[in-house]
DNA sequence: CTTTACCCTCCCCTTGGTGGAGGGTCTATC
DNA sequence: GATAGACCCTCCACCAAGGGGAGGGTAAAG
């Protein structure tokens, strides 16, 4: 099938299907005649997979890899299982940072009247040391 | 003062106090003679404003607007909370995103044996309609 | 014969800088 | 006077992960 079909039934934009044949993460065979790129099942399969796995935050690396495994009917789950554990220790320590983020912000807006007066305890924060 | 002073006093990299000075966020003076930036106090007070800014994910054109209402003496505090506000709230979407994202990816590492055999609930599931 | 809907490649743009090449300047030391 | 080391400058290329659009080819339908 064409690449739009292949983009649609993945959930992609056909520009984002493109750049991953043109990284070789999922290449399609190429028509020789008209040469646009044609798609298979396996490679619907293959898109949907990355696509799923983007939107877990794993980066396209993380997801060559993944898509490696996946591929390797042999591969042992432990693999899989490790680079799972360590997204989650990412995610958990974004989540950390972004919560002290929030905290900080959060106080500091609690303190400032928010009025028409120039006072404000927010800019004082920033610019103090 | 020069600019690697300058970079060390806000906790900066040369590179990014260079990069400022290029997107016009803190213009220092220049010396006619050598062609060097030229930081003052005043420079340095506002790097390390935009440096805590930054720090507070803040975007580099937030930073501008909050710059423009701790230079203006007059500015109204409201308007410094309303950027607060707006930014907690980002934060707080990007943590319930990345919340949710952890505990799916949890619950599929818990029910993954993570031993040498291949068959993985993780990939499973990534491959899965 | 023309419209419509595809497809292709190629290049620039984004964010917030980082790295390096190639070269000028200043001060100290030999 | 030469040279070394520590500064500084500009300009170009690069990172992630694509998005936007130009310019052009192709295929089927009316």
């Amino acid at each position: 099938m064409q690449i739009g079909e292949a983009a649609r039934r993945a959930g992609l934009t056909v520009k984002t299907v493109r750049y991953y044949a043109n990284i070789g993460m999922v290449s399609p065979r190429q028509d020789a005649a008209t040469g646009y790129r044609d798609y298979g099942e396996d490679d619907v399969a293959k898109l949907q997979f990355v696509g799923k796995a983007r939107r877990f935050d794993f980066s396209v690396g993380e997801c060559r890899e993944l898509l490696g495994l996946y591929e390797d009917r042999n591969r042992p789950s432990r693999e899989v299982k490790a680079l799972t554990i360590k997204k989650i220790g990412e995610i958990d320590a974004r989540l950390a940072e972004l919560q002290s983020l929030k905290d900080e912000l959060s106080s500091l807006a609690a303190s400032c009247d928010g009025d028409h007066r120039p006072d404000c305890p927010i800019l004082n924060a920033l610019s103090g040391g």
